[in-house]
DNA sequence: TACAACCTAACGACCGTTAGTTCGCTCGGT
DNA sequence: ACCGAGCGAACTAACGGTCGTTAGGTTGTA
């Protein structure tokens, strides 16, 4: 029985609160159970364990996206995305996972920064993607002002960046209030006024 | 002639680019041409000269912020805001303030976030009063949806976070691309349809 | 004008602590 | 007999921070 998983996950909660520079492998061994040098056994490097755990990460979020998106592509798409932003928000408040991710996609190791950012992008770039073809679907196309998809998903990302940035610095409950605000707001800009 | 503002200006750059656990005062010291135990003769403590910096920034964002909402109230509300977020993009491309104050916004040392938080959130409060004022002058008002001036100024605040952060972790023209999107979506969203 | 007293920025040397990392050993399962 | 997870000890480098001292400028007083 292996402590590998453990001490990924306690490395996730660490550098989700603590940043890179600020968990030591010291206090990630405390918190699994084990002696600093044990974490060796699995990984090369502090920087190896954190790259791990980063890709660990970005493949779980990009599952979890792709399935809330297409889980049901009949519903009014307004709805599915604000649901989006919500479990998002949800999901960012509970577990260290988005905090993790979002952290270290803002602000990566400084001397990881190339490498991280060679993963992050094409998972943006696929969300983006992703999120364009559900727009462009007929059945939500012919409520959007034409040509309007690209736009629709671009202004929606922007939203979504805005609402969790709140959630970071402050709390869900102002996150939640922004979200209220700027939803209708988005629905008007870009659904056709019948 | 003392090197005290130079020792805040660089310990800005390095904290704005490697954090604060990753910006050591050695380094610091290194930068400014003086070495580690003279920077005592300014500040009490690493914590100290964080602080001191943060408080200066904030300071001077808040002047900035204030004047550039006021500067000319007549003029259409929308003009004046999408100007505000083209500068503050420029900004954090070219001066390394406001990089430092969304970093250390978002994600404080964790040993001073209560302190950081004590500051940032009265700042963050007063911009968002200021917007809502501005809003509410009858010029405005009356362009927008009835009580809409909250919901207007909540909605700017999430899509100029939502831009700054896709200028964080990517860069300047990706950023400017979501503006020019959002940014028709948000008048059509806010003002009343003729 | 002279000069001692004072102040302060800056420094070299060094403190205790902790960081990441390596090595060689032990022990339990196969 | 082997393999690999785990550990104790120890290494080097770097950390934040303190100490006593120095050099240069300002000030007070005679």
């Amino acid at each position: 029985m292996t402590r590998k998983p453990a001490i990924e996950d306690v490395a996730l909660q660490l550098f989700a609160s603590e940043g890179f520079e600020g968990a030591s492998l010291g206090r990630i061994a405390d918190a699994v159970g084990i002696r600093k040098p044990s974490i060796y056994a699995h990984f090369r490097s502090k920087e190896d364990l954190f790259l791990c755990v980063f890709k660990r990460t970005l493949r779980r979020k990009q599952y979890m996206l792709l399935r809330h998106i297409l889980q049901d592509t009949a519903r009014p798409f307004e709805q599915t995305l604000r649901e989006l932003v919500e479990r998002l928000m949800d999901d960012h408040e509970s577990d260290a996972e988005t905090r993790f991710l979002l952290r270290m996609s803002y602000f990566p190791p400084s001397a990881l920064h190339d490498r991280v950012m060679e993963l992050v992008n094409p998972f943006f770039a696929q969300a983006e993607l992703g999120l364009i073809r559900l727009l462009e679907q007929p059945v939500h196309a012919e409520r959007l002002r034409p040509e309007g998809a690209q736009e629709a998903a671009l202004a929606y990302l922007t939203i979504l960046d805005g609402v969790m940035a709140e959630a970071i610095y402050t709390t869900t409950a102002k996150a939640t209030r922004r979200l209220d605000a700027v939803w209708p707001v988005y629905c008007r800009g870009v659904l056709i006024t019948k």
